[in-house]
DNA sequence: AAGTCACGCAACAATTAAAGTTTCATGTCT
DNA sequence: AGACATGAAACTTTAATTGTTGCGTGACTT
């Protein structure tokens, strides 16, 4: 299986909501992420839960932010997507009855929890707006550069 | 997929070479860990190319520790079995056109390459023999109490 | 010299979770 | 009524580890 891509594509998808588009359908969402309203939707149902953002039925519905991009962190953003799991490595999943394999366990999970609670830690401290500046920094060198500023906003806009 | 369990398997082995038997085939091997011979092979391969251990073929071959576990560090592992990415999570591979698509993608690679790395520090100054005095203690602790101490070294020996 | 044991290697099947797809129902605006 | 958009269920696809089978090679035993 390749890598968890919710995260990442919920981080991208919400500096759009916030920067270019007022309401977005899941099907202008999949656009802009190259897949389909229904994983758009199945995505953004963990956002809206959180209380990220609203979605609305029938014609002229769609998805709108709730709050404010300096409101929301990575941590929030990781447990909207369901917090899947950090790692790919460990030991597995149920208790082992060898003596030296718990104890290799033990100690495998214990180094990685340790990893995953200072990598939360930073998801906390980091809000979206913070990856929304990164964006603008970019896009004001680009426009400062010679070269013409295309693909400001992907497939959307 | 589940977790990548080639680091774990390795760790429970080597401490079984050390401690409880001197040559062991990959048979033997894959009794300890619940899988067959060809598993057990290509792991090991990993582990005698960074000259963890050694084989023989023939009659009487098998596989022995060629160093102290005081001089393998998990680090050492963890590259014998070829550096699986240590991230269930993260951007997509290829690189993005849209810009913030870009900026989010570089802002998270970043916070994981800089927790990746505090990781690979921690498995620096973990030697093998740390797990298995881990396992010692473990199974003193079984003996002073009530239980008899069984399954101390699970299927192998 | 034959036989057995054990690694080396190549090719293929099984498993699992995310991602992708299809279909239908429900609600809302024009 | 009709068009639009989310909600929900069921199914297929994909990618990587893991599991399996078969054959070749080397080494010890009798």
């Amino acid at each position: 299986m390749p890598r968890d891509l919710r995260m990442s594509r919920m981080l991208h998808v919400l500096i759009h909501m916030d920067r270019h588009v007022d309401r977005v359908t899941s099907d202008q969402i999949a656009g802009m992420i190259s897949t389909n309203a229904v994983v758009v939707r199945r995505m953004m149902a963990g956002l809206r839960e959180k209380g990220i953002v609203t979605s609305e039925k029938g014609h002229g519905g769609g998805w709108q932010l709730a709050r404010a991009l300096t409101g929301i962190t990575l941590r929030d953003v990781y447990e909207a997507v369901g917090c899947p799991p950090l790692f790919n490595i460990g030991p597995q999943a149920d208790p082992a009855e060898c003596l030296v394999e718990k104890a290799v366990d033990a100690r495998l999970e214990e180094t990685l929890q340790a990893a995953e609670a200072r990598l939360l830690e930073q998801f906390d401290q980091i809000v979206v707006e913070d990856l929304a500046q990164d964006f603008e920094r970019r896009f004001a060198e680009l426009r400062e550069g010679a070269v013409e500023p295309q693909g400001m906003a992907c497939h959307a806009s």
